[in-house]
DNA sequence: AAAAACATAGAACAAATGTTTGCAATATTC
DNA sequence: GAATATTGCAAACATTTGTTCTATGTTTTT
């Protein structure tokens, strides 16, 4: 079983490569770079690495093959939540960023970025980007981001969501900030539920 | 300058195929998805983004177009660090995670879990995974992990970083705790700057 | 030790795919 | 509107690269 080592370098190897070049490796590449010395040699350990379900490899095409998973997964930022005018156009977004699919592996994800600090104690600070996954229902004690028409206070919250009294309450997670009960319950609207979130110290 | 939105449109498309299959589109690809007619003209398209800078392409090489920049960058998670034993030796990652590059461009980064409370007041909870450049010395106010060695106070913490009175002083951001100075100045040891944090609500 | 199974090599082949060339269509300039 | 430049097309060509074949060495089994 020594040879097992030498398919999980190929493995390493394909992976590197592709995260350095940005395209994934021939097996001429793999020969010249791992001391391989024929291409049938190669062709052989990623085909193993195929049926141990690996990789993935598309037949004859050429550097068509890709280690399973990545391991990111592109998620556009939509705006800014909990601050004057909210999420704007899906389209008009401020570019995409990667997350580790390993941790979220919803299909509809956005993310948004937090102004303010209704949800401190909580651990969500003012900054942070929240990644998102969109639905309309949410369960009780599920942080969501919500939107609401209530005159004066309206616009996308971040807050954690609960039903008391069968009423929609979205609760603050900040001590000197009460939980808001919209007047007009039938305007609130779940745009989805927040599965995670990073943050950068600059 | 209409074309301008027809280049715009096969960029956004190389973009595309490549999250979508890991690895890049070929001039063929381009003119079938694309309703292109000739792979000449595709091949024009990609010479001329090339031109102006929107993407790399190596001469001759099959699928070796990439888009400058997929957005993210590959960081090992090494442990877990404050409780237990800390940090295992590098090779004995728990695997690789992708992280937006466009906000952690540092060189050399990893990850490691948190355990425990004590930088709650930082927004650093029980379970998140908190982004570390590597480096050996610290900034008055900065929140680095650090190894010390002091009889029974040992091992790897998160904490915010300060020089009093020429001692090095770790503060946790819990206000339930007290700040370690450690007895044995000279065993401490920076191991890097967190610049970032990613957590998963689950 | 022979037999069988496996691993690797070297070379040749075939398919996929990048590149070039010449021409037609369309837009731009004068 | 003629001249000129730009853009797009089709087909041929060239290179890269996946794949197959056969031979040889290496390990495992009988």
């Amino acid at each position: 079983m020594i040879r097992q080592e030498k398919l999980m370098e190929v493995l390493d190897y394909i992976r590197r490569f592709n995260d350095e070049n940005g395209f994934p490796p021939t097996v001429r590449d793999m020969c010249r770079d791992l001391k391989i010395k024929s291409t049938a040699t190669a062709y052989d350990y990623v085909n193993r690495l195929k049926e141990k379900g690996l990789l993935e490899k598309a037949e004859n095409k050429k550097r068509a093959v890709v280690v399973r998973g990545n391991g990111s997964v592109r998620v556009p930022l939509l705006g800014v939540v909990n601050a004057g005018q909210p999420i704007l156009a899906v389209e008009q977004n401020e570019g995409y960023y990667s997350i580790p699919e390993a941790e979220f592996k919803g299909e509809d994800l956005f993310l948004l970025r937090v102004h303010g600090e209704s949800m401190i104690e909580a651990g969500i600070c003012d900054g942070d980007k929240i990644i998102v996954k969109r639905q309309q229902t949410a369960e009780n004690g599920e942080i969501v981001v919500a939107m609401f028409d209530d005159g004066t206070e309206n616009g996308a919250t971040v807050k954690r969501f609960f039903k008391k009294d069968g009423k929609i309450v979205l609760h603050p997670e900040n001590s000197s900030m009460d939980d808001i009960i919209p007047e007009n319950q039938a305007s609130i609207q779940i745009l989805g539920k927040v599965i995670g979130l990073m943050r950068s110290f600059r």
